[in-house]
RNA sequence: GUGGGUAUAGCCGAGAGGCCUAAGGCGCCAGGUUGUGGCCCUGGAGAUCGAGAGUUCAAAUCUCUCUACCCACCCCA
């Protein structure tokens, strides 16, 4: 038989709670913040991600789900949404509206990897990147919109790290202060970290390996090179962070896999131990819409994982919403109920009251089975003599009493 | 890409060569008299034991191959 294909899921019925209780929350935000829905194609020319995310890095390398249409285009699924934003935003001219321009998204995202907890192949993320501001302010506001999100969720216990890896003036210096030090350790370093030193040696630092590890913590600190627009970009920032009451931990190691950020990256885990420790993040990218052909624009964004989210709710116990809306199930039994039972089923949906009911006769007792198993709150009963004196029993399942009512009567109790 | 683990009905799960024409539980269906749920009781349906090959008189149980899933590394959300 068929399944569903390596690292994607059903979002089942019993999950739909949360989806739901997640995606509205993230919009509820969203117009907190003030920002405004986008949603961009699930494919994108595949120079947009090759270009935006980095050549380097192991997401265009190695995860992305590339392949040629019929008319020989070569189109990726979408590996991230930064970059897809930054597309919508220069080519429809976003330029023009009062800056910054305030977009967040919810969508489906693709990586070609090994699925395991919390990891898909197909993923969902909320996101948001706010598009044409360079002040720290909106950076703090961004990570403080990021931690509403969760504290409306209701998930408590995470860490919000934070650091600032420069930009073009100083991370050249930066970088190469950093190759200086790593060089002089070449032999204590892992195999993975001695190709790194080559192709990107802000990564080394982010390694997990022991020895690695000591290294880094070693190593030259990036917020200690900054040019004086970055250091002052970084002070605005915690000073904001600071007023807004969160708290924060200066990560020198945190450096993110995306090659568009510059100054600040922002990180949030959960206290449990183990893999996939990041629930979201973000940081900076001033250069990334000119890198994408548009003209010089700076940009804050955030991502979180809503599968991670998900699990970190269900972690912690806590349950999404239910709805309150009165559940109606109508019982038909015996001789001339079915017309009853139809017409009453429709009177009150046309009420906009939820209806469900059954279709082939069954007996009475089944059929009250079958309410209880559902969950309804309420129970019409037609039976035989319902049908002849054109009445209702209603009954409410849950303080177990029943009455005789009229259908006038039933509709307005119900509507 | 690397390493480890698992694979029995819709779900959970016993089972370690013949007593398995596969236990039990949940769920589902039907009953427990005459028109009524949740508890309880009884009965029922539902499994080519992941797929293929092999060993054997005999395999869910042993061997091999494949596949899928899970976990970790890696990476990230």
């Amino acid at each position: 038989m068929y399944q569903a294909p390596r690292g994607t899921q059903d979002k089942l019925p019993e999950d739909q709670a949360y989806w739901k209780y997640v995606e509205d929350t993230a919009a509820e935000v969203a117009a907190l913040y003030h920002y405004s829905r986008l949603d961009t194609p699930v494919f994108e020319d595949s120079g947009l991600f090759i270009r935006g995310v980095g050549e380097g890095t192991d997401i265009v390398e190695k995860e992305m789900y590339t392949f040629n249409d019929l008319g020989g285009s070569s189109v990726t699924l979408r590996p991230e949404g930064t970059a897809p934003v930054c597309r919508a935003y220069v080519e429809h001219g976003m330029s023009n509206l009062p800056q910054p321009v305030k977009l967040y998204y919810i969508m489906s995202i693709f990586r070609y990897e090994r699925p395991q907890a919390g990891r898909m192949r197909q993923f969902h993320q909320f996101g948001f990147e706010a598009l044409g501001e360079s002040s720290a302010l909106l950076d703090a506001e961004v990570i403080d919109m990021s931690c509403c999100f969760y504290k409306k969720l209701g998930l408590k216990d995470l860490t919000l790290l934070v650091n600032n890896i420069g930009c073009p003036e100083c991370r050249p210096a930066y970088l190469k202060t950093l190759r200086d030090y790593y060089r002089d350790h070449l032999g204590e370093m892992c195999e993975d970290c001695k190709n790194r030193f080559e192709k990107n040696v802000l990564r080394l630092l982010d390694c997990k390996k022991p020895n690695c590890k000591v290294l880094a913590d070693n190593a030259p600190k990036s917020i200690e090179h900054l040019c004086d627009e970055c250091s002052a970009h970084f002070a605005a920032l915690t000073k904001r962070l600071d007023q807004l009451k969160l708290d924060y931990v200066i990560d020198h190691r945190l450096v993110r896999g995306l090659d568009y950020y510059t100054k600040t990256v922002f990180e949030i885990q959960p206290l449990i131990e183990g893999a996939q420790s990041t629930i979201g993040g973000g940081g900076r990218y001033d250069k990334l819409i000119e890198e994408l052909g548009g003209k010089p624009t700076e940009g804050v964004g955030f991502a979180t994982g809503l599968e991670r989210v998900i699990l970190n709710l269900k972690r912690a116990g806590i349950e999404p919403p239910k709805s309150d809306k009165p559940d109606v199930f109508v019982i038909w039994c015996g001789e001339n109920t079915l017309d009853m039972a139809g017409h009453i089923t429709s009177a009150l949906r046309e009420n906009g009251v939820p209806v469900a009911t059954v279709y082939s006769p069954r007996s009475m007792k089944a059929q009250m089975r079958q309410a209880n198993t559902f969950g309804s709150r309420y129970v019409i009963i037609i039976g035989e003599s319902e049908a002849e004196n054109k009445n209702y029993t209603f009954k409410d399942m849950q303080n177990n009493t029943q009455e005789t009512l009229t259908e006038e009567e039933l509709l307005k109790r119900l509507s």
